[in-house]
DNA sequence: CCCGCAACTTGACACTGACAAGATTGCCCG
DNA sequence: CGGGCAATCTTGTCAGTGTCAAGTTGCGGG
C-alpha cells in the first residue's frame, strides 16, 4: 500500500522549516532564556527528526548567531523611522520588550559567532542608526561631545530596557506604561540649560 | 603505611571545596558565559569526584543562586561606602568590571532560584544601598520624582556596565578609562539646572 | 572510644550537541 | 519528459552533562 494517508503522514519537507525553527526557538528563550534552548526539543516541537536543525543552522550557535542577526535587522529597521532621538530611545525600549528573546541574544557575544557576516553588517546598520539618531539632537549645542551623548542616551534606554526584561523596575515602575517613563527620563538626560529666566 | 604523602595525596575531605568551586565558576563564567559553566568540569579542576559539587550547592541553579547572593553583598558593600550618587555609580560600573561573572549571573534571573533567601536578602540589601544614594541628592530640588531619579541613575549606570561587559563601548570609549567616561555621563544626567545668570 | 553526621565517591540514567551516512524528494537541465 | 542532482530530512552513534541513589570515609562530640 502506497503510504496516501495525508492527514496524519507529514511530508517529507517541512516547507519552512527554518522560519519554524526560528519561532519556537524565541518562544523558547523569551519563557526561560537562552540556555533552556535545546535544539532537539525545537526539532521536536516543528515535528522533524532530531538532527534536520543543524542542517539550516549548523550549530547551536549558528542558531543563535541568526536570531541576533535578524533582532539588529529589526532595530535598524525601527531606528530608522524614529522622528527624533527620544522617539528612538522609546522605540528601542518597545523592541526589547516586543522582542526579548532576540535582545537577549544580540547583547550576549559568548553565545553568538562573532565573526559572522551576516551578524556584523546587521550590527552595523543598526549601530548606523543608532548614531544617526544622536547627532540629530546637535549634542554640541548643549556643549557636549557628540560620542559621549550617544553613549549616554545608549546607555539609559539599554539600561532602562535591560532592567525591565529582568522584572528589576516591578517595583518603581509598577503598572505605568514603561515608553511614558522612559521619556521622562530621557527628557532628564536632554534638558536644555535654562538660560532663560523662570 | 599511613597515608603520610602530603604533597601528591590528596585528603578525603578537600578543606575548603565551596569556595574552590565557586572561585573556579567564577574564572569559566567571567571567561566564556554562564552557559560554559559544567559542574563536572568545575569537579575536576578542584581535583573531586564529579557529584561532589552538590554536596555544596545542590543544584547548577544552586551554584548560580549563590554567586548571585555573594554579588549582591559585595555590590551593597561598596555602593554603602560611596560619597554621594555619582561616586555610587562610579562603584556600580567598577563593581561590574571587577567582578564580572557576578553581575552576569546577578542580572539573569532565569539562571536562579528566585525565593532563595540569601539571594532575596541579599538583594533587598543592595536595592536599599541605591535607593539611599539616590535620596542623597535630593532629587526634588531638581523638580525631579525621586523614585524616577532612582530608575534614571540606575539604568545609566546599569546599561553603561553591561554595554562595556559585552564590548559595545570598545569603539566609543575606547582606550579612555570608563569610571571617568561615566562620571560625565552622570554629571549630564543630574546638573542642576543653571538659574543663576552665567 | 565509638557513633553519628557531614563530606565525598561510585554508579547509573536520561538528555544533549555534534557528526557521519543514508533516505527522500523537488526541480532543473538536457 | 525524464533523469539525475542537490537540498532537505532521517537514522544511528558518541562523548559529555546534570541529577539522583547508594555506598565510603573520616572527623568531632557524646
Amino acid at each position: 500500500m502506497p503510504p496516501e494517508k495525508p492527514s496524519t503522514r507529514r511530508p517529507y519537507h517541512h516547507g519552512d522549516l527554518r522560519r519554524a525553527i526560528l519561532t519556537a526557538a524565541l518562544d523558547v528563550i523569551a519563557a526561560d532564556g537562552p540556555s533552556a534552548l535545546s535544539l532537539r526539543d525545537l526539532a521536536r516541537r516543528a515535528g522533524v527528526s532530531h538532527a534536520a536543525p543543524a542542517h539550516h543552522f549548523k550549530d547551536r550557535t549558528g542558531l543563535l548567531t541568526a536570531i541576533a542577526a535578524e533582532g539588529f535587522g529589526l532595530l535598524a529597521g525601527t531606528l530608522n523611522e524614529a522622528g527624533d532621538l527620544k522617539d528612538a530611545g522609546v522605540r528601542y525600549v518597545r523592541f526589547a520588550r516586543e522582542h526579548p528573546a532576540h535582545f537577549q541574544v544580540m547583547f550576549t557575544p559568548e553565545l553568538l559567532r562573532a565573526d559572522d557576516l551576516e551578524l556584523t553588517t546587521a550590527r552595523t546598520l543598526a549601530g548606523e542608526a543608532l548614531r544617526g539618531a544622536v547627532s540629530a539632537v546637535r549634542p554640541e549645542s548643549l556643549g557636549i561631545d557628540t560620542r559621549l551623548a550617544g553613549v549616554a542616551a545608549w546607555s539609559l534606554a539599554h539600561g532602562f530596557a535591560t532592567l525591565l526584561l529582568s522584572h528589576n523596575l516591578d517595583g518603581p515602575v509598577g503598572d505605568k506604561d514603561p515608553e511614558e517613563v522612559f521619556r521622562t527620563l530621557a527628557a532628564m538626560l536632554f534638558r536644555r540649560e535654562s538660560r532663560e529666566n523662570t
